[in-house]
DNA sequence: AATTAGAATTAGATGCAGCTAACATTAATA
DNA sequence: TATTAATGTTAGCTGCATCTAATTCTAATT
């Protein structure tokens, strides 16, 4: 049972360690996160919607909704729409609450430009303390907001 | 000139905007930043080593390597030592910096596992704006104790 | 100096996620 | 209904980063 916590290994070797344990990748999840969104409104969504909103083509869409089905995240037929599985509905919120989680704390500390790119960067694979940690630092600065104000009036002198 | 900032794309999608601008990939920056350690001390380091110290089988670390050369970051030649240029060396100081802040920034958030892969897991491609700030909020929690403090004492409360 | 042990290299395979081009299906319209 | 337009699927290629197995080179030991 080698324990790794003190020793490096590069992006992708993190990734392979926790593909074994059944974790979806980082593709998988940003399709997971988009299909929740765009199921949101209709409870359903189309190929190339999915593919339009995420900016890739077709059919990498096609492959990773084949991928998504076959893990039981949800239901797909040929030529039919997109239905998320309870699961898939489940796994899609936590993915959807956690951009989000990002979001504010980028914004709190004063990230302005590329808040979309840099919340995707960050979202896959932290681990779920860091998230909670984050997700008390956005939930404390919401309910205090002179404290977190004092950090920012000191950054905005910093920097005119 | 499209201006993507609004826009999803998957963490594929990113990536690949960002190669063409003469950057380096993740894998490029995980093994650049582990050999300006390992160059820390002897101001060389070997392809055992550097494969050793990321967990990663030689010949992997042998092909990014010859990468990196190719791009004028190091110098090597078959079967000699790895040193870096002075570029290379630049580089890897500040990917060393930056890889150091978001440690810190992690730790003043209560993050206490995990820590070295999260952070892996952050640095790479994080804008320069995400990490000037994440500097900033780190620089002032450290002059200002009792800021930072009144935070962790109440996450400190909330999770027993 | 010859042999052996240890490093480094090459070759070739794998998996992920993207793409284009060509084909198939469904839906809309004339 | 027949044709066309729009969507979806399949096949096959690319690039990145990993691996194993086999080979080559260097260094160490006798």
């Amino acid at each position: 049972m080698a324990d790794h916590s003190n020793e490096f290994f590069t992006v992708r070797g993190y990734t392979m360690q926790n593909q074994d344990n059944q974790k979806l990748t980082s593709g998988m999840e940003d399709y997971l996160e988009m299909i929740f969104r765009l199921c949101g409104e209709k409870g359903y969504t189309r190929m190339s919607d999915l593919a339009g909103a995420l900016n890739v083509q077709p059919p990498s869409a096609h492959k990773m909704v084949k991928k998504l089905a076959k893990g039981n995240y949800l239901n797909y037929e040929k030529y039919g729409l997109i239905h998320l599985t309870p699961a898939g509905w489940e796994l899609g919120k936590e993915l959807l609450a956690r951009h989000q989680t990002l979001e504010k704390f980028l914004r709190l500390v004063g990230v302005s430009a590329n808040i979309l790119e840099d919340t995707e960067k960050i979202e896959h694979n932290i681990s779920k303390e860091t998230l909670e940690c984050i997700f008390h630092f956005v939930r404390y600065a919401e309910i205090n907001p002179h404290w977190i104000s004092e950090f920012q009036s000191y950054k905005q002198n910093k920097q005119p």
